[in-house]
DNA sequence: ATATCCATGTAATGCGTTACATGATTTG
DNA sequence: CAAATCATGTAACGCATTACATGGATAT
């Protein structure tokens, strides 16, 4: 049911199409929410139908027309509300520790492989996500560009701030896991004694 | 489809009954992987159907039966495969960066009383988390008790560092949470002033 | 004109959640 | 004998995923 507050989110920004949206979901807001297409249209009608954004058709192109939805003051008290309640903390679901946990079942290379990959990973992860709290703090990013125009100049300070600081949280915790993953290789080389994947230097 | 593997995981310790493999769900196990009862019977029978496990009709009392299941070959290479083949990482959907993003929507208590839960909850998943570690160090808990005397001494050491290993993946992570709610906290009081719900002492 | 974007979906399936439901057995 | 535990589900619903599907508009 988040989907629906990302989606009401992005709107306080600026009225977006659908297809505005499923753009932002492939970048910016992507990074801390995933939606694919085809949620994304069908739930933006349902919004619709309860009153939670106003949609209006603007001409695109000669023979055609496409959807513009923007927040209603329905929405941003909806929005309010979810951000104010308390989150349910949903019961953990968590596959890499899971096999970790039974990495006795796979053999050491392919314990290892999978720790490297789980390091790759997070490592292009918090690259990425290190690259959007930039884009935040110094406002280039175009949907923060868009935000800070339409809010007066005393509140882009804590619009800013947020967004680095929910950024910052995936980052350490992409650094969490980075710094498991590589005390867990050198776990597999004290257990099942060191890689025979790289050579010896001068033997 | 990670409950199967989880269920293929725990019945390398021992037989179980649908009934013992719920109580997993609810404490050990169920700190990496939750699963409801309503999944986890169903689960099973489909599995037996599919020669991963074997149900045997056991007595249970005067009247009744109980199926206790136990691994199957098949079972074992299946589980083997998983944690060998490549983990596709899901994309990330994560409530608490997407609520903090927008915290400028809520007003400044209400995002404090956010993050305060946040630490909260964490720092219990923490403690529980700990607990594990160390019953799982000592070989206290029943369930790697059970592991272990089905495999010999040389394994031992292994079986309980993996498994180890995971927690404390899962206590990395949740320090983090607890680090990042706690800067969460500063920022708003640098953001908004300090909160208005303590008094000032001496003044 | 052709490729790439813009725009918008439907359909099938599966996993997971919540709520409801029942009865036998052991333990105190 | 009453309470707690053991045992095993069904049913309805909803969110999410994957695959499939189409057509107009703009840029080169």
């Amino acid at each position: 049911m988040s989907l629906r507050y990302a989606l009401l989110a992005l709107l306080t920004a600026e009225p977006l199409t659908g297809y505005d949206a499923v753009k932002r979901f492939g970048g910016s807001v992507g990074y801390v929410w995933h939606a694919p297409d085809s949620q994304i249209y069908p739930e933006l009608r349902r919004m619709e139908g309860e009153g939670l954004i106003e949609g209006e058709q603007v001409r695109w192109g000669p023979n055609s027309t496409k959807t513009r939805y923007s927040i209603t003051g329905e929405g941003v008290r909806a929005l309010r509300e979810w951000l104010e309640a308390p989150i349910p903390y949903a019961p953990l679901r968590d596959v890499s520790r899971m096999r970790a946990a039974y990495f006795e079942w796979a053999g050491p290379e392919s314990a290892r492989e999978n720790l490297r990959r789980h390091i790759d990973y997070y490592t292009e992860q918090v690259g990425r996500w290190k690259d959007m709290r930039q884009a935040i703090l110094s406002a280039e990013h175009p949907s923060i560009a868009a935000r800070l125009e339409k809010y007066p100049a005393e509140e882009h300070e804590r619009i800013i701030a947020y967004k680095a600081f929910a950024y910052e949280g995936l980052i350490a915790r992409g650094e969490a896991e980075i710094e498991w993953g590589r005390r867990g290789l050198d776990l597999i080389d004290e257990l099942e004694g060191p890689s025979q994947a790289r050579g010896e230097p001068g033997s």
